[in-house]
DNA sequence: AATTGTTATTAAAACGTTTTTTGACATAGC
DNA sequence: GCTATGTCAAAAAACGTTTTAATAACAATT
C-alpha cells in the first residue's frame, strides 16, 4: 500500500542499499545521476521511511515517553504543552501516560514505553507516601536502562537527571513580598508536608520571616490537599489567629480561598491578602487577579528536552545533572499593604 | 542488553517460533512441559516483547495519534485526559501533537504519526478560515489510508468518522434556561461565526427565542475570539442595549465577562445573568459559580476510542459513523430570575 | 601486462518478531 | 509391515530498514 524502500529502488533502477544511502545523505561516493534518480523516484511515489523499521535497526525512535499524574490538572497540562513544543523542535515525539499518582500505573507505563522503544522517559512524580512504592518505581527505572528525566522529586538522591524548581526560593520570595507590604501575621495553606517540595517552600518562607525578625508561629501553618476544596475547612483556623495575609502553596488552593472568603464577605486584598504558587492560566483572569509565584515552565521544558537530546546524542559527560530553576514573583491585585493594626 | 525472544528460546532450549507461539498463547498443540519451560525462562529473564518488531510484522502498534490545537487550552487538556484514559483501558497508547491551529503542523503530524505506524489518528480541528488549508488536510488524511476520527468539525462532509457535540441543542438549552428565568433581552458573546459549531449554537439559541415568541435582534449578537480578553471590548455594545443576560459561547469568554463586569461594579447574577459553554474545571470554582452548558467529554472520549477499536478490529461495517452527543445544562449561581422591567 | 587504486554500486547480514510450512516421530488402522 | 493420522516442534520467510563488507568497473601506475 504505502510505498517502501523497495518500491523506490525498483522505480529508480537501483538497489535498496543505494536508496538508503541517498535518502540519508551518507558520505559515500554516489554519482549525481543516481542520486537524482533516487530522489525523483522517492518524490514521485511519496515515499516516507517506515520509522518502525528504522527504530528496529538503529535503536532510536525519536520518541520520548511522558508520564504525568493527570493531564486534566492544568499545571501538568501546561507543562505537557511546553514539553511537546520543545520536543517537536528537537525532532522528538511525545507519548503520553497518566499515572494518576499510582506507582503501579507509573511502572506500567515505564515498561509500556520501553517496549515501544522510546529513547527516553520524562517522569513527573513526587514521592509516594509509601516508601515501598517509591522503591518500586526506582527499581523499574533502573531496570529500564533508558535515560529517565525527573521533573518532580520522586527520588531524593542527587544521582538522577532532573529539572526542578527552587521551591525554597519560591517560599522565600512569597514571604518577602508579603513582609514588604507590612504583613506580620501570615498564614500558610501548605501542601502535604510529607513532600519535599512543600517542606522546602515552607523552609524558604521561614527563612524570610527570620530575616525580618518575625517569630515563626506553627499555628499559622495548615495543611491542604492541593485542591480548591481543601481551603474551606482550614480557613477558620487561620482567621481565628487574625492573619492579614495567606500564602497558598498552590494556585488551586488560592482559588478555594477566594471562593470561601467571598462567601464570608471578606474582601481580597482589602481585608486579607492572598498569594499563590504556580501561576496557572486562570490566576490572571480571576477577580482580583492573583499574585503568585510562577514556575518558568517554558524554560524548564526546553531544559528538559535539550538535556535529553544531549544525552541521547551521547554528548553528555558521565555525571548526571540536576538543573534547578528560579521561580518568578508575579505581583497582581490580590496582595496589598497590610491595614490591620495588630502586629 | 534487554532480553529478546532468542534469549528466551536459548534458555528454554526451544526454537524462537515456539517461544512466540507460547507467549501469544496460540491454539497450536504444544506440550505442557514446553509451555512451562518457555514461560519460566521468560519470567526469569524478565522478557518483554519488542513492540517495534511486532509492529513491523503485524502492522499494528496499538498506538493512536492525537492532534489537538493546544494542550494548554484547558478544554483540550481535559479531553486529552479522558482520551488517554479511554485509550489505556482498551490497550492503546496515545502519541501527542499540538497543531496550534496550523494546517502545516497538522499535516506534519499526520505524516509523522503515520511514519511511526500509528493504528489510527484522532484529529481535533475546526475548519480553517482558508478553505485551501482544509483541503490540504483532507488530502493528507485521504493519502494516509489510516482511520481518522474527527472530534471537531474540520470537514462538513458526513462521510467521515466523527464524534461531535450537538451544538444546536447546546445553544437551545442555554437560551431556554435564560428564557425560563424571564430574560427577554439576551446578549450573545459568540465565537467566530465562520465556524460551524458556533453557527449551530446560535441557530439553537434563535430557535428557543422563536418558540418563546421573542424577536431575534442581531444587534444583541457580538463576536469574540474565544479568549477571555475578547469580552471587554464588546461588552459595552451589549450593555447599551440593556441586556439582562449574556450567553457566552464558551467559558473562557464568560470569565472575561466576569472580570469586566466586576470592574464595572455590575453584579452577577443580580444585575446581569451569565451563562457559558464547555463547563471547564474552573467554572465551579469561580465566584459566583458559572452556569454553563457542559460537553460530556468522558462519554465522548470513550465513544471515540471504542469506535476506533471497533474499526481496528475490523468489526465496523463499511459505513462511516458520526456520533452526536447531547450537551448537559449545569445550573449554578451566575444565572437568576430576570429583575429588569424592560421587556 | 600485471598490479594497484579509485569510484560507484550491491549483496548480505542484522534488528526482533510472527506465521506458514515442513519435518520428525508415534500411534493407529488396514 | 505399510500407510494414514496425529502430535509436537523447528525452519524459513517475511516485515522495512541500516550498514558493512564485497565486488565490479575502470583508470592509473609500474
Amino acid at each position: 500500500m504505502r510505498p517502501t524502500i523497495k518500491d523506490v529502488a525498483r522505480k529508480a533502477g537501483v538497489s535498496i542499499s543505494t536508496v538508503s544511502l541517498v535518502m540519508n545523505d551518507r558520505p559515500v561516493p554516489l554519482s549525481p545521476e543516481t542520486k537524482r534518480a533516487v530522489l525523483e523516484a522517492a518524490q514521485e511515489l511519496g515515499y516516507r521511511p517506515n520509522q518502525l523499521a528504522i527504530g528496529l535497526v538503529t535503536k532510536k525512535t525519536n520518541t520520548v515517553g511522558l508520564i504525568i499524574p493527570d493531564n486534566s490538572n492544568i499545571f501538568f497540562a501546561a507543562y505537557t504543552n511546553h514539553l511537546e513544543t520543545a520536543a517537536n523542535e528537537l525532532g522528538y515525539s511525545l507519548i503520553l501516560g497518566n499515572s494518576n499518582n499510582s506507582a503501579e500505573k507509573t511502572v506500567h507505563y515505564l515498561h509500556l514505553f520501553a517496549d515501544r522503544g522510546v529513547d527516553a522517559i520524562i517522569l513527573a512524580q513526587s514521592e509516594f507516601s509509601d516508601p515501598e512504592m517509591t522503591q518500586k518505581c526506582l527499581d523499574a527505572v533502573r531496570s529500564l536502562r533508558i535515560p529517565v528525566m525527573l521533573i518532580d522529586r520522586l527520588f531524593r538522591t542527587r544521582s538522577t537527571e532532573a529539572v526542578l524548581l527552587d521551591h525554597f526560593e519560591g517560599g522565600y520570595i512569597a514571604a518577602q513580598h508579603l513582609i514588604g507590604l507590612g504583613h506580620r501575621r501570615i498564614g500558610c495553606l501548605s501542601g502535604p508536608l510529607g513532600l519535599t517540595s512543600f517542606q522546602e517552600r515552607l523552609a524558604g518562607f521561614c527563612q524570610a520571616l527570620e530575616e525580618a525578625d518575625i517569630p515563626y508561629d506553627p499555628a499559622l501553618v495548615v495543611e491542604g490537599n492541593l485542591l480548591a476544596d481543601s481551603a474551606a475547612p482550614v480557613l477558620p483556623a487561620l482567621l481565628k489567629r487574625h492573619v492579614s495575609a495567606i500564602f497558598a502553596f498552590n494556585d488551586m488552593m488560592a482559588y478555594g480561598l477566594y471562593k470561601e472568603l467571598s462567601r464570608m464577605k471578606i474582601r481580597i486584598p482589602e481585608d486579607i491578602s492572598v498569594i499563590g504558587f504556580d501561576d496557572l492560566f486562570f490566576s490572571d483572569v480571576l477577580q482580583p487577579s492573583l499574585t503568585t509565584v510562577a514556575q518558568p515552565l517554558d524554560k524548564m521544558a526546553k531544559a528538559v528536552m535539550s538535556r535529553l537530546s544531549q544525552i541521547l546524542r551521547e554528548e553528555a559527560g558521565g555525571e548526571s545533572l540536576t538543573q534547578v530553576f528560579r521561580p518568578v514573583l508575579k505581583v497582581r491585585d490580590s496582595t496589598s499593604v497590610c491595614r490591620t493594626e495588630t502586629a
